[in-house]
DNA sequence: GAAATAAGTCAACATGGCTGACATAACCGA
DNA sequence: TCGGTTATGTCAGCCATGTTGACTTATTTC
């Protein structure tokens, strides 16, 4: 917390209801929810708005492969999985741990139905053996193309809507909102479009 | 599909593995993944990058929240729950229904307990008694603030980091980003920061 | 008064998280 | 070379939250 601070958490848990026909959204005298004096910083009120946007559209981002997902009996955990097997070609199981943020019970699951499948097959690593490092098959590249498809498109588009310089920002803005001891290790991963260099743990 | 079309999906289904060291992620020679002529439009690796980044924003986005609610017994449902009728007091269960798009048995298991733990209180509608409005208590409001706080600090520090302009480019992205037949409800959602206008349905 | 609507409920099931315990193979340092 | 650490896999069970289907109750509407 590095702002906002007296904002929400000052009115704590009030005794009970009092029913219906709450003022607004809470008691909040303050013309600018306790962030105002920061020449720039946003109304409370239209950050709320940005959070329920972000909720909206990341629901309906993930719709669509969703539907596809059902005809092959898969669901959202096998897509993200086939996702960065296929973006990542090579990477290890440890990897692919640290970016769901699952457990390794939970990945397991989903990775040996994917296997068993045929779409993502294991390969020992060269220099230790004991890594597993993980490849898309050719259907497996079929599929995950094909989950991406509706996505690129959406997102093709809503960058045309946003209008110009909307990359750039909309990068920055995604980057920041990573947790920030999350970065670099975002950034390793996304630097390998391909086989992950081996070895390049962190 | 609009756009993107004959990217992914074209290189179907193959055989089998051919196991490792795959070429960057699909067998793609063209240039540009087929959307090359539409003079502005994004590589198709930058939009996927796009989508990755959009991952881990949101995972990170969800992970504070996810957090505080682990202390009350509660899990993420509750919290888009609190937080709909917390920023829309007055909105009716087929409301939350078609914001959260679940089925009122799985809305109906973690709103009980919302209202059993006196979060959350119902009202019969005036205008048609059938309907049960929903309102937070004090409590309520109280843990959905709690629940926001490190959000909107989050969403400030990015949208500040995004830098000028960000404001609106975001908006439109994410407007845009949320499928078209859906844009008029979540504007008619969004517009009600307050107690919805009683059968403001659609 | 009958049909339609809003909401709630019971039961059963699937998915995908979690913890804890433990096994195996491979690496690595003393 | 042995012993500790690491990478992965696995068994077992639990929990949260999504699903379908069937049915009830209150209320509105025609």
């Amino acid at each position: 917390m590095t702002d906002l601070n007296e904002g929400p958490a000052a009115d704590q848990t009030g005794p009970e209801a009092k029913p219906p026909r709450a003022k607004t959204h809470g008691a909040r005298p303050r013309g600018n929810g306790g962030l105002a004096r920061k020449r720039a910083a946003l109304s409370e009120a239209k950050l709320l708005e940005f959070a329920e946007l972000l909720f909206f559209a990341y629901r309906d981002f993930t719709s669509d492969p969703d539907a596809i997902l059902k005809d092959f009996g898969f669901g959202r955990a096998h897509h993200r999985v086939l996702h960065f097997v296929n973006r990542h070609s090579g990477l290890r199981v440890a990897d692919l741990l640290d970016i769901l943020t699952i457990t390794k019970q939970s990945l397991s699951r989903v990775l040996k139905q994917l296997i068993d499948k045929g779409y993502i097959v294991q390969q020992a690593g060269a220099s230790d053996r004991r890594e597993r490092l993980l490849f898309p098959t050719d259907k497996g590249r079929a599929l995950a193309e094909r989950l991406a498809a509706p996505q690129l498109v959406r997102l093709s588009e809503a960058l045309k809507a946003a209008g110009p310089g909307a990359e750039a920002v909309l990068r920055r803005f995604l980057e920041a909102t990573i947790t920030a001891e999350e970065r670099p290790k975002v950034s390793s991963i996304m630097a390998s479009p391909a086989p992950l260099k081996p070895g390049g743990k962190d």
